[in-house]
Order: C-alpha cells, then sequence, then structure tokens
DNA sequence: CTGTTAGCGCCTTCAG
DNA sequence: CTGAAGGCGCTAACAG
C-alpha cells in the first residue's frame, strides 16, 4: 500500500529492454522517436504510473519555467486580480506562477525572494511591501540573472521593468472631480509615503487644490498603514474636524471602506452632499455609503501587461534587453448609484 | 554584466583547497566541521556570491520541505485567511507553502495536482473545486506517497484527513436563529449542490423548517454556482416573489453580497423587518444593508489546523497514520448593528 | 573533523 | 532513429 512509487525512466527503459534516452526522448516527444516506440514506452510509462521528476529535469536543463510573483496580501482586490491577470498572460506561454505574499514585512519579502531564486524560477514580479525602500535584496536575483519586473508598488531603480499607474495623473483627477462638484474642504486618505505610489497620489491632490486656488491643510491629510485600525482612525478623525468638510480622496481602500464601516457602526449619517473618490476597485466599495467613485485601476491588465514584459525579458536573455516602463491611466468611474 | 553567477560548492571548495562535503556540511551548520573552517567557508561563500541551488538539495534529499495548496479563488475571504493559517503553522515547522487557485474548474485542479507532485512538494492542503466529484485526481498524489489533506470542501474519501465545518448544525442555528425572530417565510441562497457542504447547509435548513412546523417550498430555495451574476439573479428573484419574506439564510456570501449590492443599485429599500443570516467572514459584508448575522468559520483556524494535521502526517509518513477528521463548530455573529 | 565516492532522476551531447 | 556516457549541484554513506 505504501507502494511509494518510485518509477524512473531507467525503469521504463529496462521493462523495455531499450535506453533510457529514448524513453526521455518520447516523454518529451521528441521528433526523433518512432511513433510506434513512443506508444510503446508512453503505454508502459502509463501502466507503471510513471510521474515526472521535475526537480531532475529542471536541475538538469536549469530551467523551470516558472515565475514567482510576490504581492503584499494576496486578500486585497486589486492584487488578486493582477494575479488573475498573470496567470493568464503566463499559461498562455507555458509558464507556471507561483503565488507568494510579503504580508507588508522586507523580511518576508527578503526570505521569498531568496526562496525563488534558490528554487531557480525564471523570474519575479513584483509589488513590494511598505516596508520596501531600495532593491537592493533584489541583487541576489540579479546576479542570478533571474529577470525581475515591478508592478504598481515600484522601486526607482533603473535596472528593473515596471508597469505602473499614472498615480499623480489620478490623484490629481480625482481632486479635480470634487472640485469640479463644488467641493473645496476635502479630506485626503494618505497611504504610506514611504512608497512612491502614495506619495504620488498625494502630490496630484496638491496639485489639484493648487491649481484651484486652495489651501493646502495639512491637518486634512489622514496617515495610514494600510491596517483595518488606520481606517477606523480615519473615521474617528472626520468626526473631530473642527469644521465641515464636503469631498474626501482617498488613496487607498482600506482606509475608505474600513472608515465608512466604522461611521455606518456608530450610526453616523454623513451629510448627502459629501462625495468620495476611492482609488481602489475592490468591489465590496460598492456597497458603502455614501456614494463612491473610483479612480479604476485594472489589476488584470497590469498582471497580464507584467507578465508579458517578463516572459519578455526571459526568452531574451541573452540579448541584453533594456529594461521598459508602462505607464497605465486610471480612468473615473462611478461605483454605484445611490 | 550579465555575470551568470553560477557559483557551485565545488568552486568555493575548489578555492579554499578543500573537498566539497566540507563545504556543503559547512553550509548546511553541520555540527561535525570545525567552527573556524566554517567561518572560511561562509565568508568565501559570501564573497563568490554563491547561492543554493535548491533543486539540487531537494533532489538529492527526495525532500522539498515544502507543501502546496490548492484553493479555488484566493480572492475569497474565507480562504485567504485559510492560507494565512496554513502560512502560519508551516512556517513555525519550517516549511515553505506554495499557494495555487483551481478558480472551480477540475481540470485546473488536475493540473495543478499533478505540477505538484511531479515538483515533490510533501504535502497538499486542498479545498476542492465546485466541479470535483470525487477523489480520482488524487491518486497520482496518494501513488508518491504525498500527504494530502482537505479542508472545508472536501471529497468523500476515508483515505484522506478533512478539516471541516459543521455544516449541517450552521444551517439548523442559522434558521433557528431567524424563526426565534419570528420569521417563517425564509429564502434560502444555497450553493452549488455538487459540495457536501452546501448540501450539509441546506439539509439543516430544512430540519429546523420542520422542527418548527413550516413547509418546506421549493421556490424558496435560490441556486448559486458562486458566480457574481447568481448574487444578482438571487436578487431579482427576491423581487419576484408573489409574497412577503421575513428573512433569508444565505449559504454563501457571493449570493448574499451580491444581491444587496444590486438591490441597493436598483434603489430597492427591504423592508426593515428582513432578517439576514449569511455564512460567511467576508468583511465587506459588514456594510451590506439590511443587518447581516453571520454564521462565522474561522478561515484562519481551519487553515492552521489543516496544516498541522498535514504536517503531522508527513512526520510520520512511515508509521501509516490513519486520516483524521476535525470537525469545527461555526458560531453566530452579529457583524453591524444598523 | 575532513576526504572519497557514489548517485538522486533527468537530459543532451556525441556516436553509430 | 537509438545507444552510451557524462554531468546538472548537491548530500550521504563510508572511510580515515
Amino acid at each position: 500500500m505504501t507502494s511509494q512509487n518510485n518509477v524512473t525512466i531507467h525503469d521504463i527503459a529496462k521493462e523495455l529492454q531499450i535506453n533510457s534516452s529514448t524513453v526521455s526522448r518520447a516523454l518529451n516527444n521528441s521528433s526523433r522517436v518512432t511513433q510506434k516506440t513512443k506508444n510503446r514506452i508512453l503505454e508502459k510509462a502509463n501502466d507503471m504510473g510513471y510521474q515526472r521528476n521535475l526537480l531532475a529535469s529542471n536541475l538538469r536543463k536549469n530551467k523551470t519555467n516558472t515565475i514567482g510573483v510576490i504581492v503584499p496580501r494576496i486578500s486585497r482586490y486589486f492584487f488578486s486580480s493582477a494575479i488573475a491577470g498573470i496567470e493568464e498572460a503566463a499559461y498562455e506561454m507555458g509558464y507556471r506562477v507561483i503565488i507568494c505574499q510579503s504580508l507588508e514585512q522586507l523580511e518576508r519579502e527578503k526570505n521569498l525572494i531568496e526562496t525563488l531564486v534558490a528554487n531557480r524560477v525564471d523570474g519575479i514580479i513584483l509589488s513590494i511591501s511598505m516596508e520596501t525602500v531600495n532593491s537592493e535584496h533584489l541583487k541576489k536575483a540579479k546576479a542570478k540573472d533571474t529577470a525581475v519586473v515591478f508592478f504598481d508598488r515600484h522601486c526607482d531603480d533603473k535596472a528593473y521593468s515596471n508597469v505602473l499607474n499614472d498615480d499623480f495623473q489620478g490623484g490629481f483627477d480625482a481632486t479635480e472631480h470634487l472640485i469640479s462638484q463644488g467641493r473645496r474642504n476635502i479630506v485626503h486618505f494618505a497611504g504610506p509615503q514611504t512608497l512612491k505610489i502614495y506619495q504620488n497620489r498625494q502630490a496630484g491632490y496638491r496639485k489639484s487644490l493648487e491649481k484651484n486656488g486652495i489651501a493646502f491643510r495639512p491637518e486634512l491629510v489622514f496617515n495610514s498603514k494600510l491596517m483595518e485600525q488606520d481606517g477606523i482612525d480615519c473615521g474617528k478623525k472626520l468626526l473631530k474636524l473642527p469644521f465641515e468638510i464636503d469631498g474626501i480622496f482617498s488613496a487607498n481602500d482600506v482606509a475608505a471602506i474600513t472608515a465608512m464601516q466604522y461611521l455606518k457602526k456608530q450610526n453616523i449619517k454623513f451629510p448627502k452632499n459629501i462625495s468620495i473618490v476611492g482609488f481602489s476597485n475592490e468591489p465590496s466599495s460598492a456597497v458603502i455609503e455614501p456614494a463612491l467613485t473610483t479612480m479604476d485601476q485594472s489589476g488584470r491588465e497590469m498582471g497580464q501587461k507584467a507578465a508579458s514584459l517578463l516572459l519578455h525579458e526571459i526568452k531574451n536573455k541573452s540579448l541584453e534587453i533594456k529594461p521598459e516602463t508602462v505607464i497605465l491611466k486610471p480612468s473615473l468611474i462611478k461605483r454605484n448609484s445611490s
């Protein structure tokens, strides 16, 4: 019962009185084997319950046909939809995907990169943790010639390719949208300012205020580390403001959604005329009150793009492809109608 | 620049004029190497930019210290929290986790199992796709003596361990709760009846109706395949019912959340006195209207439990441990207060 | 404590 | 079209 079936190509070869190289070729569907012997081999392999050992195969070929993906958390809709896009593109090209989460910790991110490299993945797609400030830890990947592409949250390093949103423009457009509706007292739920994307969103917000002659008030910027608690704090801060606000631009969905949940729990109703624009496409944002308009960033699209960039680099490793940065435009979308 | 650094233990050994086995031992921190030579080796390895090849190591050891996890979708809160629990438990025992999603497709699930086995993972934790009706495809894992544990969605096969919810009891309690509030016209959002868990939840619902002398009406059972469209359909069906209902027991969060979103978009307000009990711990369920009470199933706890069961089986592979089934009790939780 | 030897399972030259 | 031989990088006996 504990058969521990460990049939190898040699076992098959022995049974068939042929050489293991022929078996190997047959199993790889090489054109240099007669269809007839191929059939014999395949059948025997099946009978004996042969299962290829990819460790050995990959070791020999020095290639795994696998790419690693590291995101902060798979539970965020943006990231899981990006992963869907990556898998789609990778699958088409015959690549497997290993999904990993850094849980926003640099230490974990480092470990994951090391493990992926040690397992000889052909490439890595990465959206950095909130603790990550440079690409130092990717040297190990570079050293092994492992291709790397960033998406969304990136390191400012010309050596790597990126797939990004135009976050500045998004922040700008979001704020413009609010102002065009007559809002002038606009709170900004910011994200961790260690990350370029949140810096840029905030910069866009400020640019729009400036353009419209509205003074920037630091006390209207609510910082967040993307934890639920920060969202609750945002909700509380809203209640403590010494004056009425009429708009919110949220650069992160955790803050927006959790703050609204919190206020709802407290049975606090916003004045009907407040507007929120969020930077998120989390579906649950569609049920929050008051109505939310979002800067839509297509995770799937970014993922697909990142994967094809990466695979392109992998295929042309010898050609020393130069890194490329793709910037996508997010667009305003109304998510619910109440 | 394209250094393609491929330093092996032999290179280090050559530089140091020693044997590669000593290098191997040093790098594995074996007690049978002088601290002094260890230091020399470690330093040299570092200098030369050595990076272990786990493919080779794992091939030789016939062990990867890795477990594979297959879930239908990582984006569902229940599954991503289960994964968190698995990673936690696995990490403690020094195991790595590979996350995979079947996207509810049997074909993908089969492929994933094959790839995981081919990559010689030490064990697999699995929550089956909605298309999966038996454990046939796990024979390949069994053949290689790969440990397998199911959680939540399982196959009825005595050969494998399971970590399950008491779904029947949950469905029963949920319905009892509604009835105790005076509801008698209770709709059931069911899940795919191919899966035991949804059968059991429905059976619990029926049992409670029966116990309270309420006739079971098939037209009050809304089936769902867990797609957004099904949620919308549930919403539409609610509107078309020829009589008033006063309670809903939802066995799946997709239907509950999407239906409520849909009704909200249509600007349809439920009568204040309707009650919903959902079988979900998706946080976004906390913002849905009307107030939702849930049968809480702790993903994290199930994940931890599944991982420790699996690791136990892996460690005692030689002892032919007999499969175990753990059943957890979900409990009613009020998620918001409006 | 260190060296020697052998081989994990596969693929890929190179011959024939 | 098939066989023989060697080695991917590492570890695990077995010696000494």
